[in-house]
DNA sequence: GCCGTTTTCGGCCCGACTGTTTTCAGTCG
């Protein structure tokens, strides 16, 4: 059973707990011990076979014994009692805004709801403003929030997709008869959410119905929606939507292109194709006649058009076209261009792993640099450092670097900005460091104008390096503050300030869609994993994806620089300040 | 349920906001 895994159990154990109205403490023990899990670097096997595992902080008896439970056998019957004494909906139910386990458990004692639909049924027939500590308000913000879960309930997060996906391919490249096979749609875009998974394969007819029989059987889905010899659909084994399209070979380009989309590039594309008197489909590109122009790759689709190729993640009719047509388009980034990491967390605040471990992990990748930046003291729920704590960790960065000769830490803060716009540590704390994440955690229902003011005059602090997650949103959780965007950037071209793609699958955060506009206006990016373990730092490449979209060249993005570079940079910002 | 320079019990993660109340419970970060 793999570490997350076992993370996870904790994790809804520690819910279901809190449920039964158990303990608050206990309930934090065990989402503290998934935390843990997930951190560790050892083998959780290994751990388990010496004893070792109990010694470890975070994990007690208790917990050591649950967790050699579930190495040993893949099961645990604690959990599986617990479980079982509430309905599955109850745990689907925590995902409306607003409905923790209280209220929960009060609806279903009372009412007898389980299901997020019949908590709907139930506020619809104003059953749930009635009840002690409900009232219309609370009912109508339900309401609200399952509006919001319902509109984004049929797409997944792309890391999750991706994963999915890729076992997919694999599995079909491996199927005898298959030529060519490749992930197209949204996926192969890079949009931050996708709603199914759809994979195009060539093959010849006759193999055709075998691929497909072995499409239905060998993926192991949860049910088949339809199979046919050149489309079938199934629902995987994790609930996501998966179609696979054959076609023969000599029409695969046209199907990888015309499935990858978006549907706004492809209305345009058969545009120009009509301009020049051809006709594009899925099928292929056809004269006025009736002969198609043969095609070996996307390349050539393209160049019929006297194009550049476009990549995949630029095709959504934002201006693409023209700039392949006049030789304009970016030289993306590439993974390769990053040299290090910064706004990762430790031990210090709420990280899995230690200051060392992430380091070492971060050397491994290959990087020359990791900035360090744990959270500030008024989020204490995160264990948020006090200046004094902030002092220490520094000595320990210090000391960590006297070791190092191919690698550098440099210490940061990923300091919260206040309701009012001021910053959680003062300046001459603030001086003290390598370089300043500037966030907002506390209070995130604001007006834009509200939102905006906060953060421009966090931003016009001098010691501030980088704007955090710049709108806190949850990828299909929770949607962000809005903003004044033309604002926002203009405060950061003025006062230097380099603004965050968050890197992190569940946020995203700067949107792709703005991050031309804030080019236009002379700000920096920066691809930052906001890693909470050593396996969060990679993260980061799935930020190159969302920052390859946004039409981004190695030169945009501040952590493409070397460690001389950005240790300049950050001396830079310093030396303005003093 | 975990932990210990206050060590086998008693403290752990606090503060703001919202909506419900009329002094506070629940949720969230």
């Amino acid at each position: 059973m793999e570490k997350s895994q076992i993370a996870n159990i904790l994790e809804e154990i520690g819910y279901l707990l809190e449920l039964k109205g158990e303990n608050p403490f206990k309930t934090r023990a065990y989402e503290n011990g998934a935390r843990v899990v997930k951190g560790l670097s050892q083998d959780l096997a290994d751990l388990v076979a010496s004893g070792e595992i109990s010694k470890i902080k975070g994990i007690g008896s208790a917990l050591a014994d649950k967790i050699t439970e579930l190495v040993q056998t893949g099961r645990l019957e604690y959990y599986e009692k617990l479980k079982s004494a509430f309905p599955d909906g109850l745990l689907e139910m925590a995902k409306v805004p607003g409905m923790g386990p209280k209220k929960i458990r009060k609806l279903y004692e009372e009412e007898g709801i389980t299901s997020i639909d019949a908590l709907e049924k139930a506020c619809q027939e104003n059953r749930i403003a009635g009840i002690e500590g409900f009232g219309s308000k609370t009912q109508t913000k339900i309401l609200e929030g399952i509006a919001f879960i319902r509109q984004h309930s049929n797409r997944h997060l792309y890391h999750q997709a991706y994963h999915v996906a890729e076992k997919l391919l694999d599995t079909i490249r491996s199927c005898s008869g298959v030529i060519r096979a490749e992930v197209t749609g949204s996926l192969r875009r890079c949009k931050e959410t996708v709603k199914d998974i759809d994979i195009v394969a060539s093959a010849a007819s006759e193999d055709r119905e075998g691929i497909m029989t072995f499409f239905t059987t060998q993926t192991a889905p949860k049910s088949i929606i339809s199979k046919g010899e050149t489309k079938s659909s199934i629902i995987t084994g994790g609930g996501m939507q998966a179609d696979l399209r054959i076609v023969a070979d000599d029409e695969f380009p046209y199907i990888l292109h015309h499935f990858t989309g978006s549907k706004e590039h492809n209305t345009a594309m058969r545009g120009l194709a009509k301009k020049r008197g051809l006709k594009m489909s899925e099928y292929g590109l056809f004269r006025e006649n009736g002969e198609r122009i043969d095609c070996a790759d996307e390349t050539d689709i393209f160049s019929v058009f006297d194009m550049a190729f476009v990549p995949p993640e630029l095709r959504e009719d934002l201006g693409e076209i023209e700039a392949a047509q006049s030789d304009k388009l970016p030289h993306l980034i590439c993974p390769d261009d990053l040299r290090g990491i910064l706004h990762a967390h430790t031990t210090y605040s709420d990280g899995a792993n230690t200051l060392r471990e992430m380091a070492e992990a971060c050397r491994t990748m290959g990087m020359q640099y990791l900035g360090i930046s744990d959270h500030s003291k008024i989020v204490v729920y995160a264990n948020g450092l006090s200046a004094d704590r902030l002092k220490k960790q520094g000595d320990e960065i210090r000391a960590l670097n006297d070791e190092y000769s191919d690698f550098r830490i440099f210490h940061g803060t990923e300091c919260d900005i206040m309701l009012d716009g001021t910053l959680d540590f003062s300046d001459d704390v603030l001086a003290e460091l390598d370089f300043v994440v500037i966030s907002v955690h506390q209070k995130l229902a604001m007006s834009q104008k509200e939102a905006t003011d906060r953060i421009v005059k966090a931003m016009q602090n001098p010691h501030v390096t980088i704007l955090g997650h710049p709108t806190g949103r949850i990828l299909l959780e929770r949607e962000g503050y809005p903003l004044d965007y033309d604002k926002i950037f203009a405060a950061a071209g003025e006062n230097n300030v380099v603004i965050e793609i968050n890197a992190s699958p569940y946020r995203f955060d700067l949107d792709w869609r703005y991050l031309r506009q804030a080019k236009e206006y002379g700000v920096k990016l920066s691809i930052n994993p906001d890693a909470h373990s050593t396996d969060g730092l990679a993260d980061i490449y799935w930020g190159v994806g969302i920052a390859r979209k946004g039409w981004l060249q190695a030169a945009d993005v501040l952590n493409t620089m070397d460690v001389g570079d950005i240790a300049n940079f950050f001396r830079g910002i310093k030396a303005s300040t003093s």
